[in-house]
DNA sequence: AAGATCCGATTACGGTGTGATCTGGATGTG
DNA sequence: CACATCCAGATCACACCGTAATCGGATCTT
């Protein structure tokens, strides 16, 4: 049985030697083929452990999104925390640098990391339904603007279509960076004074618990 | 010369075909051999009307996405027309249903479309650069909106990998049209309280035009 | 009319995902 | 210990892809 173990494959050495092969080389370099010789071994394994191309990106997408929720503290208010969790799962979304890999793979990392903003969400006095509505807001803002951002330049090589000089469309990291800050803010901000309406008229209307 | 136009292939022929076949079986169906053999004709002029397989989706996006920018009418504030011109674009992109061909191709459109939101934005006393920097804003909000949204089912068949009972993150589409209005709102309104905001700061320093 | 020139068809090459067939060694059984 | 069984992995095969090279015929020029 020793020996038996020695030649096993486990499917997260696939994901493995499959996630290296991303991060060199972009998506369009991972194939069943170039995987299986990276691991040298045919192609046969990866459709037996993995089942087929499309399940192996997504287990990259899993593996390259998993625990993306940063810890919560007690000490700070869920708006702060919303901040911190845009911020972090933008930070995430750009190690993953294909549009490709964030939309259609991963949706499943992204409920995964919407349970402890809701839950500090509702801490703090949220309803139920504002909250989920809000996190699905900020998740999808933050999805979209973490793919737009890497469909700047979605692998290695992209030809430059837009002439350098005085271009409208171009901008450089910093400004991208402020972008996304303020976008986050102004949904935050948005979700703050709709929760404080929602608040108020709970309470004229004698409601509060 | 009859005969000759006769048998001449414009590029324009070349990308609706192109465009047929996406509409029929998603971007995946679209391959220089598909298009040709439906224009009756081999791959190789396809090459040198359009040049490459990358060529032939950009010039599938250009052609879903031109024109984007709705009409402007002088008794809207801008606004308005930012809500409009939002709706508008993310129902063009609904369109292109594939977020690869949102998020890579088609920047020259977004940039396009962007020209009467600024000028709008200017016409209402916006300061340039915030004016750049809302419809900048409301572009990266709207198109990622649009790849998320996109990404749902890019293509014809795709396995629902979430079971359907009881899915945190499953939408149906009312709640998704919900969420973009809620996301366009939010950001309106943090627009006009800023711009508003920077005129007042203007106003008391004496730098009124 | 004869030659040059260009355009598209054919062919070809290397790559992909994935199924079918084969094969060798580990395992269970007498 | 010898044999049968079985399963995992290798090899091959197929259909498709993008794209370059070659070739042949129609058109234009002189």
């Amino acid at each position: 049985m020793s020996k038996a173990n020695e030649f096993e494959l486990r499917a997260d050495e696939i994901v493995d030697a499959a996630v290296e092969i991303f991060q060199e080389g972009g998506l369009d370099a991972v194939s069943m083929r170039s995987v299986s010789t990276r691991l040298g071994v045919s192609p046969v394994p990866l459709y037996s452990r993995i089942g087929n191309r499309d399940a192996l990106v997504d287990a990259i997408a899993d593996r390259i999104l998993e625990d993306l929720a940063p810890a919560s503290t007690d000490d700070e208010s869920w708006d702060e925390y919303a901040m911190r969790w845009s911020r972090e799962l933008r930070s995430r979304l750009g190690k993953a640098r294909d549009s490709r890999l964030i939309v259609w793979h991963g949706r499943e990392a992204y409920v995964e990391a919407s349970r402890p903003l809701v839950s500090i969400m509702r801490r703090d006095g949220l309803a139920a339904d504002a909250a989920v509505q809000a996190c699905r807001l900020l998740i999808w803002a933050t999805v979209g603007f973490g793919a737009v951002e890497s469909g700047a330049q979605p692998s290695n090589t992209r030809k430059p279509r837009t002439r350098p000089g005085g271009d409208p469309g171009g901008v450089d990291a910093a400004e991208v960076d402020t972008l996304f800050d303020l976008h986050v803010r102004y949904l935050i901000e948005g979700i703050a004074r709709d929760a404080a309406r929602a608040a108020e008229t709970a309470e004229t209307h004698g409601a509060g618990r």
